[in-house]
DNA sequence: CCTATCATGTAATCCGTTACATGATTAT
DNA sequence: ATAATCATGTAACGGATTACATGATAGG
């Protein structure tokens, strides 16, 4: 209804519920965890919350299995595809944030000692290059659409560049 | 004192005091929003309460105007100091997020038509040029300390990827 | 002197995390 | 059978944003 009341993960579970047809908080939880979650990630009782305030809203509807685990199963109503198109195709308002706690600490450098620094930069590294393997194999586990495997290879690239950085922070703090 | 119960904006609030001796939250603002904001940024109330919230716990002290605006004053305590220098040399959790709207929406594209995706990608062009040349025109216009100038590097490493990705995106969509 | 904007803050609300809890299934 | 883990949630809390409000100063 008033498009406005929607937050960003409203949008991601709508957007998922569309892909999939029908899906399960569970689902949903393990798809973020390995799809969007990379670059936008949130917890998983957020998930069950909102799916739920989404059913409220009508942009979802609700079918419950009958026996065993009596699972939630969502689908995504024609108002809910209407409101996720809407959003798709609003102008982007704000930029990139970059949240890394580590730049944050570099930032204030000046307070740290050299061994301190150093630690963190091999650390760094270590950490972007895990999550660069993590990201190479993504396209052979997994069929993707064109689109999500785009936004993989920024994610490639990024941890390339972030970890040639810290590489270099290493080497001039040594 | 309880070190857990401090957030990130807290840590960024704490290290600003201590570069700046005495400050206001209005300078705060100012400071965070063209440094540090870049890449993680938050909203001008909060830097108001958190600001309270570390006076109470002893972090900040405060001295208030005897006329005029009658502003507040922060200075970090020696306990503050020694929180943030632990805070600083804390081990890192969790990973880079890249926050990113259009990024999202790139993930969904199958939902959207060529002519939006395209328009998005120009609009990021712009954005992320406009965003590159501001970095780029921080080192001439304040004195930055080396490590502030390190990761004004990491913001223009990115910002030049970025530019170049959506640049791609563009091309392929037309 | 009046207006714009600078500077400072409060209150309400919402989003997201942490901690907790529990039933269902699978492996041994 | 029993332990492990899969799957599903709730409740409490805290952090962050939005909307609102107001006094101080600067410019005309």
């Amino acid at each position: 209804m008033n498009r406005k009341a929607l937050g960003t993960s409203g949008y991601v579970v709508l957007g998922l519920a569309l892909q999939h047809g029908e899906i399960t908080p569970y689902e949903l939880k393990q798809r973020i965890a390995t799809s969007v979650g990379y670059f936008w990630a949130y917890s998983h009782p957020q998930i069950y919350v909102v799916s739920e305030k989404l059913r409220k809203a009508g942009l979802l509807s609700q079918r419950r299995e009958r026996s065993g685990r009596r699972r939630k199963m969502y689908r995504i109503t024609a108002a809910g595809e209407q409101v996720f198109k809407g959003w798709l195709s609003d102008p982007i308002i704000g930029h990139t944030e970059l949240r890394d706690l580590a730049m944050l600490k570099l930032y204030f450098g000046e307070f740290s000692d050299q061994g301190t620094i150093c630690a963190m930069a091999r650390q760094q590294v270590a950490a972007h290059e895990a999550r660069l393997v993590e990201y190479q194999r993504i396209p052979d586990q997994r069929q993707l659409n064109s689109f999500a495997l785009r936004t993989v290879e920024l994610g490639i690239e990024f941890e390339k560049m972030a970890r040639e950085y810290w590489r270099i922070i290493e080497r001039d703090n040594i």
